[in-house]
DNA sequence: ATGGCGACAGGATGTCGA
């Protein structure tokens, strides 16, 4: 099963784009960040035509996320609804930044995390907030149990090794500890960022600026991840940033990233407290 | 480089992203 994400920067200007990967690549999952278009103006139908279902959950102008799915989405559920309280839901509603849905006993979360701006900006204190009621949303998905697949645009690169300058960004905007500690705290070491179970030490970017000429001088963040419950690491085929579609004509500033998950040989014995597990 | 570039809303240019 090929499990994708792609911060495509307006569902409506990349449409082409994004219709012409899916032909080529055929992912059975696509979770889209940055849609920017409230949920009436999604162009769902030429998704539907190649036979999959879309799952929305947008704005005007900013943010917006959805999920393309061959398998229908279970679950649907929009924003932080569960783990955390009445007051931060009402805090972060009117940026539409998570849909969650499950799939074969699956739960797919796909988030926009904020950017931040910079350290001194009340940005900055909104995106730490959002990460920890993230954190709090994932603690109560991983109490009901299955596995999770956490993916999307985090705005963060997670070491060094994810910035191809990290000297000159150093405890800056998408590198900071105070980032990085927040993104921990969301893993919590019980989700595993699939591309370094098979790039252990290699400089490869999700996401190049528009501005100097960074794609072409390769000039890149890996800031769009993909995570996964610690239990399917040995199932993870492979784990692939797409950067072809950031060389497009008028393209977006990050590459789709995508693993091959394997469910042939999935220990369903790690699921034997969870009827709803079976039901699917 | 307090600038780059691109999308958006709106109908010129300011805001936002990363």
């Amino acid at each position: 099963m090929l499990i994708a994400t792609w911060n495509v920067n307006s569902i409506r200007t990349r449409l082409s784009q994004i219709i012409d990967w899916i032909n080529q690549v055929n992912p059975d999952i696509l979770c889209l960040q940055e849609t920017k278009v409230i949920d009436d103006s999604f162009p769902i139908e030429p998704f539907e035509k190649l036979g999959y279902s879309v799952e929305v959950y947008g704005q005007k102008s900013y943010n917006g996320v959805a999920i393309i799915s061959k398998i229908k989405a279970e679950n649907v559920k929009k924003g932080f609804c569960e783990g955390n309280s009445d007051e931060h839901i009402e805090f972060f509603q009117d940026q539409k930044r998570l849909i969650s849905a499950d799939f074969h006993g699956i739960k797919v979360i796909n988030v926009y995390v904020p950017n931040g701006s910079s350290l001194d900006s009340d940005k900055f204190d909104y995106k730490l907030k959002w990460l920890n009621c993230l954190a709090s949303f994932l603690d109560e998905q991983v109490k009901q149990g299955g596995f999770i697949c956490l993916m999307g645009d985090f705005n963060i690169a997670p070491s060094n090794l994810d910035i191809h300058d990290p000297k000159k960004y150093e405890g800056e905007i998408m590198a900071s500890k105070l980032e990085r500690n927040a993104l921990k705290n969301v893993l919590k070491g019980r989700l595993i960022d699939s591309f370094r179970i098979f790039e252990k030490n290699t400089d490869h970017w999700s996401w190049w600026d528009y501005r100097n000429n960074a794609y072409e001088l390769n000039k890149g963040w890996r800031i769009d991840h993909i995570y996964i419950s610690t239990e399917l690491s040995a199932n993870i085929k492979s784990c692939v940033i797409d950067s072809l579609p950031r060389g497009n004509i008028r393209p977006s500033d990050h590459a789709p990233v995508m693993i091959n998950l394997n469910l042939d040989d999935i220990n369903l014995d790690l699921f034997e407290d969870e009827d709803d597990f079976f039901e699917i």
